[in-house]
RNA sequence: GGAGAGGUACCGAAGCGGCCAAACGGGGCAGACUGUAAAUCUGCUGGAUCAUUCCUUCGGAGGUUCGAAUCCUCCCCUCUCCA
């Protein structure tokens, strides 16, 4: 019984940064093991942008194996809080989305996170679901359970507050707005990345002003992007996508610094085989011996795994090491055929812009310049060039390949 | 309501009548190096043409000037202090 109840603290603090409200949530787990109701498990997320990304996914698993321990998941989706925008960690205010882009972007963050969750078990909510039904009588009142001066205690506010940068007084209502969604959810645990650990100890004294015991709170260290340096996130482009191609997820982390790979692998394992197999490696490596290289393929592969299939995860391993290491234009590639007009040639610039390689014919002339532009494997010297009819190979920069067929 | 400060390219930040398509830093792209990296070094980084030149850009709208991002007027937005 008290070994049971231990597991269940085991997991949820596995990987964990900080873990609030411990002690009460043992006395619940107790009661759970002796067959008492599930602890209802809160992970919300805004559908701000509509791809769904690996620094999600760490706490995305978390939420999937308190799932499997019999916890009842709950995903919430912040339809309503989008169009607040979060103000967490941001310099300045973030544009608000409409109604219409929130919805797309919610429909497709559920297909997503299938892929991490058994989300037929899950329970599935949106907060517009009361907070649209919320009267701006109850608003006033919700706001009246907190205070201005615990608000500025932020990091975020104070920074902005004292350099001067704008806060938009719809911003200090996020953190209402997610504390009650722990209400209406009558959550016992919430889980969130370190930066949400301030709305998600709110949500404990706004619980209990409701007359609520108050959630336990988990959180977890952000996921650093393949920069190496901000924390994954799509608006500063550093992410590896859920939903990106076998390609993109090995080509990405192969790209990612030694140092990383290690927090990589730390944050994103979850235990199961081919990560434990990788565990020794992992030691070896941060003692400074062993092969950096041949455990970042293997961790590519990993990850690839996951989420496309081991197969892909092979094929993906293979074309990398024969177009990007060997310099080798994958064999795969489909042939694109364009139509030529009337004068029966085609100038270089021109075809650049049309495959999107470039997006003007300065830039196209640039990586001329910078003979960084190949056809079949000969580095074209002379921007103005042009190309009759034929098949040709083209080659731009590292990673950018294509086949095309001028008729 | 009063008094100041400010809005510059993807971001930060200089410029304050012509030499400004606009310094510098970051980011991005390319090349070298490498283990695929990272770090480092070099170059490029509004558009059309590349020979000159032309077009669009410095919160918005007007105006003064041969000529403005730079001066004037009005408007919009932000910040600070005082009420």
């Amino acid at each position: 019984m008290k070994a049971e109840v231990e597991r269940h603290l085991d997991v949820m603090r596995e990987g964990s940064s900080e873990f609030f409200g411990e002690d009460d949530l043992r006395e619940r787990l107790v009661a759970f093991v002796k067959g008492g109701p599930p602890l209802r498990v809160k992970l919300g997320m805004d559908p701000s942008s509509p791809d769904l990304h690996l620094g999600h996914t760490v706490v995305l698993r978390k939420l999937g194996r308190l799932q499997e321990l019999g916890h009842t998941a709950i995903f919430l989706v912040g339809d309503f809080t989008a169009m607040i925008g979060d103000p967490t960690g941001k310099k300045k205010t973030r544009p608000a989305l409409d109604a219409e882009q929130v919805r797309s972007n919610a429909q497709t963050y559920v297909d997503q996170v299938s892929h991490v969750l058994d989300v037929s078990r899950a329970e599935i909510r949106f907060n517009s679901e009361w907070m649209g039904e919320l009267s701006s009588e109850e608003i006033v009142r919700l706001c009246s359970r907190y205070t201005v001066a615990r608000l500025l205690e932020r990091e975020d506010f104070a920074t902005r507050y004292r350099d001067g940068t704008p806060i938009s007084v719809h911003e200090f209502l996020y953190p209402f707005v997610q504390s009650y969604d722990s209400v209406a959810l009558t959550a016992d645990i919430e889980l969130g990345g370190t930066d949400q650990t301030f709305n998600l100890l709110m949500a404990r004294e706004i619980q209990r002003s409701y007359g609520q015991a108050p959630q336990a709170v988990i959180t977890h260290p952000l996921l650093v992007g393949t920069d190496g340096r901000e924390k994954m996130s799509k608006s500063l482009g550093n992410t590896i996508g859920i939903e990106d191609s076998p390609d993109q997820i090995y080509g990405k982390t192969m790209s990612i610094s030694d140092d990383l790979m290690l927090e990589y692998f730390d944050l994103l394992g979850d235990g199961s085989s081919g990560w434990a197999e990788q565990a020794t490696e992992r030691n070896r490596l941060s003692e400074g011996s062993g092969d950096p290289m041949a455990f970042k393929q293997a961790l590519a592969r990993l990850l690839v795994t996951r989420f496309h299939g081991a197969e892909n995860a092979h094929r993906a391993a293979e074309r990398f090491s024969s177009v990007i290491r060997q310099k080798q234009a994958p064999d795969d590639l489909p042939e694109i055929e364009i139509l030529l007009a009337n004068d029966l040639e085609k100038g270089l610039l021109d075809l650049l812009r049309e495959l999107e390689f470039t997006s003007s014919n300065g830039e196209g002339r640039r990586l001329v310049a910078q003979r960084a532009v190949q056809i079949d494997g000969e580095i074209v010297e002379d921007p103005s060039h042009r190309l009759g009819a034929g098949q040709y190979q083209l080659k731009v920069g590292k990673r950018r390949f294509a086949r095309i067929c001028l008729r």
